[in-house]
DNA sequence: TATGAATGAGACTTCATTCAT
DNA sequence: TATGAATGAAGTCTCATTCAT
């Protein structure tokens, strides 16, 4: 009735708030549609208006989310810089922007792999996608020399591992670095290696 | 009085077989304990002989599997060596155990977070444990002069990351690989590092 | 808008209405949610709108059932009376109510000891009550003098005892009496003795 | 193996013990025939050497219980008596047996009417035939001139109402009185009447 | 006779989804 | 567009009963 609450999509988007919230507080399986509801003030029936199911609504937060990730990298910024510069720029943004977005990280990176063979593919061919962007980038470090030759798959997936593992530890609260600070070390044990004395 | 194969808990194991098998290929919502009886060639109630539930089916599987790979590290193996020998052995058995183990290893690592409470800080616990095994690995390190003077608590949880990564793509069969050569390569990048010419 | 018996809260009686007919039926442990269901006209899914459980479905009936009972006896009426026109009042209204609903009856008296504990408190609860109203009644005649001296917990017990047994015997058709002769001759009893001659 | 525990029958006996332990205690949907097993210090598989069914021991249960009950009061006691004293014996007979069975009391009196049509209707049998006893001794006491008239059918149900509410609540300690001065006071009551100065 | 591992019918309950309003 | 009462498929779990030993 009111002239307010009349913005395009409000209630879309309230719907796609109130389904991170509980997706990541409960998980997909435990998530209750009622539950998504009520969180985002809306009737049960009001969420079909908008998502065909409980699955589509929850792609959409995935892919939404990986798609918030990928911008969150900011490739432009990278191609003046060093290799070391890259990824530590990539490594800080991350971990920044899953700390602006903790409950959305929750929900990407735990309930990920857990749903339907249609998503499991989907995430896996985003991270391949992640793999090809770093191993391109290692690449082009060994080319400029900046880099040593080595297996530029095997790199990239390390880095690829790594970069989420210290995610989800922030996300949890489980470690309270300085994004900046972590990234920084990270990067600093990925390009120099953690022995002494090799020449 | 025969030697047949009913030897004392043969079904029982035949039920934990049968639930890695079907907890593997659906995880552990999907999953039906209907099929996990047919599987195990053994009706429905009988799961519940052995088993209270679902979740302490699931909880055992996830217990024996984590100790399993606990116990794939053979700790007095690992005192008599240099880090970089150490920690390439950590992780070319890891991914040796994981390879001969491919169902469990799926299991194990991705349903580790879906479930409840209770499963999940056990799950963290372990987690925590292997990165202060780690962590002490790299502090001797350090001490004997092996290792350059680092945080070991990011050290050690880049290669608490790194691991079980590969060992997924392994599993899942993203990379096929060999184990050795690819536990070279990743330990050689963690100590040595990416980058060329630091002195 | 229509003025059709969709009024407020008419499923829920249809389910409750649905519930006293099976379970004076079947009795509550052969009673079927899905026969409720069915019976009442609802799905299965729909007793749980409304119902936490089968136990609790149960003892909303009861608690009905019982304050229906106690509120059949209109305390108001009983105060002007002798002792003997308020044991026949009571007698005979309750008799009356019990035929007026005989399902609820069945239900109430039968199956009210072999549920849960916490049922089974609650009913002992409210047998106490009735044996207490009653003993006040008596001592009151006591002191009137239109009672002898006696032990007024006895008595009281009498009374408790009787009532039901012949509701169930009407309720059951085991005994097509008229309520009312069948209160006078009962309080005639009580009060005159069966015996000959005593003065 | 031994001889010790090879009386004919001994396990059978053992089993009825146990049943109606277990039914006395839990009822007799919630018995368990493994706690019935077990309680009784035999397999599962046993229970069903002996009686076809969970619902055949039990109904063997009550068949023997209601033998011994009718066994407990002696009619041949009863003949030369008067009624006061015959109603008198047969209450406090009755409560004094129902202390020394407590268990067997609780089965037969609190399931009694919860099972099956089958038992239900033998049960009511029963107690027709008590019912029946008890109008033939009022109306010989009637003849007898010790009685004043009055409707046998009535004044036989009213004790048969009686008896079984003592009987429980003395069994389910809710009242500890001595069975002789309560079957006295409860005959009195009877004989004479509550009320006063009738002639 | 005695056993207890195995069974599977059947119960309760959940919850995503529909649809009349 | 928005709702929420109603639904019923589908899941977990129970437990009396069987049967090979």
């Amino acid at each position: 009735m009111d002239i307010t609450e009349s913005n395009r999509g409000s209630k879309r988007d309230a719907i796609l708030k109130a389904a991170v919230e509980v997706f990541s507080e409960k998980g997909y399986y435990n998530a209750r549609m009622e539950e998504i509801a009520a969180t985002a003030g809306a009737g049960k029936g009001t969420i079909y208006e908008y998502f065909d199911s409980k699955l589509k609504l929850f792609q959409e937060i995935m892919e939404t989310g990986w798609n918030f990730f990928s911008r969150s990298t900011h490739l432009e910024d990278l191609m003046q810089k060093s290799f070391q510069e890259q990824i530590e720029l990539i490594i800080a943004e991350h971990m920044r922007f899953c700390l602006e977005h903790k409950k959305l990280t929750r929900v990407v990176f735990i309930d990920a792999n857990v749903i339907d063979e249609e998503l499991k593919e989907w995430v896996w061919s985003i991270r391949l996608e992640k793999e090809q962007l770093l191993k391109g980038l290692i690449e082009q470090g060994i080319e400029n020399g900046e880099l040593r030759v080595l297996d530029s798959g095997v790199a990239s997936k390390m880095i690829c591992a790594i970069i989420p593992y210290f995610a989800m530890q922030l996300v949890l609260d489980e470690d309270n670095s300085n994004p900046d600070e972590l990234a920084r070390e990270i990067s600093r044990n990925i390009m120099t290696g953690m022995g002494k004395n090799h020449l």
